[in-house]
DNA sequence: ATGGCTTATTGTATAAGA
């Protein structure tokens, strides 16, 4: 089984790019981010064409999450119950007998802002409702856009982010408190290169010069720790026309 | 380098992302 996570940065625009890409990979599982747009306009015709079924919750312009799969969608959940939240930011469901948990994290703009604030009380309510998810199904996979870089290493330049957003110590101690719950990094699993990251900046040349952060990722639970079996980052979405500043984090299990 | 992109908006400049 093949899960995968991407924010494409609206789907109106990427969505050539994950049809090519869906294609080519056959995921079983892939969790989108950013779709910014309104349930209205997903692309459920085109996905269905090309084999899969498909989630979404969005709204226009910002958020929007999705989760596609060519296999039954079941017990689907939009955003995160009793936490009343303006923006679409989470989507869940069981599929072939995993909780299938897509985040969009908040961004958080900068240490002094609201959104900061946000940030914090959102992760505050993803820890608890993850808690109640993991007592009632033991083998859940949060796959996301998590806004957080939970290393230095996940980091291109870390002095160049000190002070900043997605590396504070608030931010690396949430992240910390979903590995509490018994989620694991399934990337770190592997032996995987230096400097892996899954967003660069559009500016700067970003991308070329590997000016990136791995802020993308895939928690599973412990009890299904043992049947991974391969993570990687690919990084050919990111190298085509137009391409969206994240890139697929994808996860090999072996059921 | 406080942003040099990129997205969307009932646009013609602004907000937001990370």
């Amino acid at each position: 089984m093949k899960l995968a996570t991407w924010n494409v940065n609206s789907l109106n625009v990427r969505l050539p790019h994950v049809l090519d890409w869906v294609a080519t990979e056959k995921p079983d599982v892939l969790c989108l981010q950013e779709t910014k747009q309104e349930d209205i306009k997903f692309p459920y015709e085109a996905l269905s064409q090309a084999g899969y079924n498909a989630i979404h919750i969005g709204q226009k312009t910002y958020n929007g999450v999705a989760i596609l799969s060519p296999h039954a969608i079941e017990n689907p959940q939009l955003g995160i119950p009793g936490f009343n939240d303006e923006q679409k930011r989470l989507i869940t469901a069981t599929i072939n007998g995993i909780r299938i948990v897509c985040a969009y994290i908040p961004n958080g703009q900068s240490l002094d802002s609201d959104k900061y604030q946000y940030k914090l009380g959102w992760l505050e309510a993803l820890t608890a409702y993850l808690q109640n998810e993991l007592a009632q199904h033991p083998k859940l996979a949060l796959l996301g856009d998590y806004n957080i870089a939970p290393e230095d290493r996940d980091v291109h330049d870390p002095a160049a982010w000190i002070g900043q957003v997605l590396v504070s110590e608030p931010e690396r101690h949430a992240f910390q408190g979903l590995s509490a719950l018994g989620l694991h990094d399934s990337f770190r699993l592997f032996d995987q290169e230096e400097a892996s990251f899954s967003w660069w900046d559009y500016r700067m040349a970003g991308f070329r010069r590997n000016l990136g952060m791995r802020i993308d990722h895939i928690l599973v639970s412990t009890p299904l720790v043992n049947q991974c079996t391969r993570s990687w980052i690919d990084k050919e979405p990111r190298k085509l026309e137009r391409p969206s500043d994240h890139t697929p984090v994808v996860l090999e299990l072996s059921c």
